[in-house]
DNA sequence: TTGAATTAGTTCGTACAACAATTATTTTTA
DNA sequence: TAAAAATAATTGTTGTACGAACTAATTCAA
């Protein structure tokens, strides 16, 4: 089988334009660990698994302070916490001080959750920095960081 | 001002995940990007922008070959022509020689789009790459295209 | 201290992402 | 050639992204 079908090769090997380079790692990274978690059989998601992480490291946040911590919207962060309090691993409290705002718990199904998703993130962590040292990696986190901060100043000009 | 709220800091100031900076910087340039259409008044998003642009470089491709160039799924390809055929930028024309395949056409409003656009995307991406030299940028993608490589090899061992 | 601005969270609408299942057509192969 | 396999596109469902509009509670201001 030597043709395949209509135009192979020019498309298929697009290289180089580092915008597209980022967005389709950084795509392929996220559908990786989805597929990971799948594969598991975690049954969370891992927009999920941020939000739980997140939690872990500081139990109790309201939902604006997860929001900010993930980079993800209000709206999205109010999803999230509803399926994970549907699947009973989180809990919204309402705050005393301020009948507004809700405290978001990890439930003890929630720490279980986390520790049985740990060790499977970190493999799956392994695989995708593999061929990388410490040195690399510390350099490409500056160049990310420098492309964010060049979109995240106020002044648009 | 000194206190704003909750738990301040610990959590705003949060690096060095690798895949969370990954992340974070990929959906910010997305972010930005779709921005600066919208202020510009385009009336199309950044992933119909990508489909347009793969047809501009080589027009009439058929939907996979657009689902592969851009590294998204023929059903998100499937929905993205309907939107772009809606506005008049595209149509589908049924391939004569396999009448499951559509060959996906750009108009004289596709293209117009288009002159419209690329100027406003080439000066987003100067922003987006400022301070960062060639040099710089061939081994940034050097390295996302090793971590997508890392994720693409068929054993998952 | 009432009235105006803020703030936390939710709901709504549109768009994209991934996966599964389905239809229509074409190609294999038996 | 008829049945089976493969292919192109679509539809459906769930989840995420983002803006806008909305409610309820809180804080600011005149």
């Amino acid at each position: 089988m030597p043709e395949t079908q209509t135009q192979p090769n020019s498309i298929t090997e697009r290289p180089d334009m580092p915008g597209f380079t980022l967005e389709r790692t950084a795509k392929r990274m996220k559908q990786f660990f989805q597929q990971t978690l799948a594969a598991a059989g975690t049954e969370i998601t891992i927009d999920q698994w941020v939000v739980l992480q997140t939690l872990n490291q500081q139990n109790g946040l309201s939902q604006l302070d997860i929001a900010r911590a993930t980079f993800k919207d209000p709206p999205t962060i109010t999803r999230i916490i509803d399926l994970l309090c549907q699947k009973g691993l989180t809990e919204r409290i309402t705050d005393p001080d301020d009948r507004r705002r809700f405290r978001i718990q990890l439930t003890d199904g929630g720490y279980q959750k986390i520790d049985e998703v740990l060790p499977i993130i970190h493999r799956a962590r392994g695989k995708a920095w593999a061929k990388l040292d410490n040195g690399q990696i510390d350099q490409l986190m500056g160049m990310l960081n420098t492309v964010f901060n060049n979109l995240s100043s106020e002044d648009t000009k």
